[in-house]
DNA sequence: CACTATTGATTGACGGATCAATCAATCACC
DNA sequence: GGTGATTGATTGATCCGTCAATCAATAGTG
C-alpha cells in the first residue's frame, strides 16, 4: 500500500473530487454527504471529521474549482507580451480543454445557484468575477480610455458566462472552439469599431 | 367576501404566485411545500390536492414564469414593423422592468439550475430558448444571409442569458437600461459591420 | 320551499423515508 | 501506549405525501 494514500491530505483531495463528480453527476447539490464519501471510498464520518459541516466540504470544493481557474488563467497571461494578446488569453483559458466540458460547466451553474443563498459561494464567486474583470480592463485599457474599458469588459464578461450558461444546458459536448470564436468575435469587433454609445 | 376567492383557479394563482415568492426570497429550490403553503395562506395538504407532487407545483411555476415572458415578448413584436424594430423590440422585452428584477432573476437562476437535474424543467427552458433563437434569426435575416443570422442570434443569446446571470449575483438593483444598452450595442455593432470570422 | 344527498374544498395529524452530524469504539502506526 | 485515522451505529430533525374527517356549497327531490 502507498504511504501517502491515507494521509490526511490525500483523502481531502479525494473527498473534493469525489464531490465534484457527485455534483456534476447529479447536476445538482443536493448530494448527500454519504453519497460523496461513498465515492470518495470513505464512511461519512470521515467526511465530517476532515471538513465539519457538509458546507465546508462544499465550499472547499468551489475553491478547488476557483483556483484551478486562476491558474490557468495566471499561466496563458504569462505568454501573452501585447495587450491583445493578453485579451486573447483570457478569453483562452476560459474555455480552456479542463474548464470547459460538462461536468465542469455543470458544477459552474450549481455553484452560482447556491451563491443565491449562500453568502459564503457568493463572496467566492465574486473575487472570481473581480479577479476577471480586472485582467479584462487591463487588457482592453491598452485600447481605448478607461470607461469605455469597462464596459466591454463586462459585456465580454457577461457573455462568457452566458456562453456557459448555454453550454450546462445544451445536450451535445461543449465545443470550446465555438465558444472561443464567439467571444473573440465580439471582443475584436468592439476594438476595431471604437467605443459604443455612451450608457444612459 | 369575493366570490372568486376560494375558487379552484383562485388558490392555483395563488400558489404559484407564493412559491415564486419563497423560492425568490430563499434564493434556492430547497422550499418546502409548508413555506409556499404558508405563504399562501393554506395547509400543505391543499398545495398536493391541486399539484399533486411538489415537483409538479414547481414546473407549473416556471410554466407561469415562461408564459409572461412569451406574451411580453409577442406584445412588443406585435408593434415593431421593421426586422430592426423586432430586434430591439426582443431585447427591449427580454429587461421588461416586470422581468428583470430580483426575485424574478433569482427564480430564472435557479430553475436553470433545476434544469441540471430535471428533465422536464430542461424541456421547458429549451422551448424557451428555441423561441427567443427563432424570434432573433427571423429579426437578423433581414440584413444578413442565414449562417451570420443563426451566429448573432447565438451570440445575442448567450449575452442576455449571461446579463441576467450577473444581475442575479450583483448586489444593487437590476438596471435594466444597463442591461438594454449593452445588448443593444453588441447588436449594432454587428449589424454595422457584417458578418464575423467564419466558425472553425 | 324544505330537506337530503353529493360533491369538492380544506385541514390536522401522521407514517415513512432521508440526511446531517455525533459518539464511542476499533485500527494502524510510531 | 499514545495519537490520529476510521468506522458503524445512532440520534434528532426535516420533509413529502397520504388519510380520515370536517365544512360549505350545490344539486336533486317531493
Amino acid at each position: 500500500m502507498i504511504a501517502s494514500a491515507n494521509r490526511p491530505e490525500t483523502r481531502r483531495r479525494a473527498l473534493i473530487g469525489a464531490a465534484l463528480c457527485e455534483i456534476s453527476d447529479r447536476g445538482s447539490l443536493d448530494v448527500t454527504v454519504a453519497q460523496i464519501a461513498a465515492r470518495a471510498g470513505v464512511s461519512t464520518a470521515l467526511a465530517h471529521h476532515y471538513f465539519g459541516a457538509k458546507e465546508d466540504l462544499i465550499l472547499a470544493t468551489m475553491r478547488h474549482l476557483l483556483k484551478e481557474f486562476g491558474q490557468k488563467t495566471a499561466g496563458e497571461l504569462r505568454m501573452a507580451p501585447t495587450p491583445r494578446a493578453r485579451l486573447s488569453a483570457i478569453i483562452r483559458a476560459s474555455f480552456a480543454p479542463d474548464q470547459f466540458h460538462r461536468a465542469t460547466i455543470s458544477a459552474w451553474l450549481t455553484f452560482y445557484a447556491k451563491a443565491l443563498s449562500s453568502p459564503a459561494a457568493a463572496r467566492l464567486l465574486h473575487v472570481y468575477q473581480s479577479r476577471l474583470r480586472s485582467n479584462l480592463i487591463h487588457a482592453l485599457h491598452g485600447h481605448m480610455d478607461r470607461p469605455a474599458a469597462l464596459r466591454l469588459a463586462d459585456g465580454i464578461g457577461a457573455l462568457i458566462d452566458g456562453v456557459y450558461l448555454r453550454a450546462a444546458l445544451a445536450s451535445g459536448p461543449a465545443k470550446a472552439s465555438a465558444a472561443i470564436d464567439l467571444v473573440e468575435d465580439y471582443a475584436s469587433l468592439h476594438l476595431a469599431h471604437g467605443p459604443g454609445e455612451a450608457l444612459s
